[in-house]
DNA sequence: ATAGCATATGATAAAGCGAGCATACGACCT
DNA sequence: AGGTCGTATGCTCGCTTTATCATATGCTAT
């Protein structure tokens, strides 16, 4: 088990602003223009962000004129939500709420 | 998409210890002590952190006597380690070298 | 080749998180 | 009841991470 390779998936991963990116991303490709509004995160927190993402294999990008496109690896990342949406269901019911009194 | 629910379940996973905790637990199930020697971490870094993965759901306790026995929840825990395994295999071969340079 | 839009990069202040100390609680034994 | 071992909790300091500012680069069209 190569713990390092796990930390970095992970800490990638765990980020409010970059699930949100993962989330605008899931329906259908986007230039970085279409995920500022989708998201509503500022310029340069998105380009930061996807290129995090994009090192860590998650997006992949493609450029079109003068715009790029953002797309999802599916085939990471649809598997991995379902686990955690059933793990949530199975286990969390109640902890979201307690999120803010937890470290 | 109740993001919070991914991200604490995220974050909860993506630290260096609690993912050497989950490690030691894979094999068989250990109590505190033994816990420690596995892992080589302090005892009240351990009780916080074993604390969170039962928050979150990723182990629970049995009480025998006067020592806690801590299992995995290997029903999660198993498939999201393969689908992790997977893909640094098919995309991170060079960035885990790089973790250092990046943020 | 210049202007303007689209996106990326570097640096830094601020926030968030984790480790460990000190201590408390709980179970068992005598 | 008091001691001891096993484990948990509260608090604080230091470190890491994050968001944003300022700026740079790239692409297109005129």
């Amino acid at each position: 088990m190569i713990k390092r390779a796990y930390d970095l998936f992970l800490t990638t991963l765990a980020n409010m602003n970059r699930l949100k990116i993962i989330s605008s991303l899931r329906r259908k490709n986007l230039n970085v223009g279409e995920i500022l509004t989708e998201t509503g995160l500022n310029q340069t927190t998105v380009s930061h962000n996807l290129n995090r993402l994009k090192t860590c294999g998650f997006v992949t990008v493609e450029q079109k004129g003068r715009y790029r496109y953002y797309q999802l690896n599916k085939e990471t990342i649809t598997p991995l939500l379902d686990i955690i949406d059933k793990h949530v269901k199975n286990n969390c019911r109640n902890v979201i709420a307690k999120k803010n009194r937890q470290r």
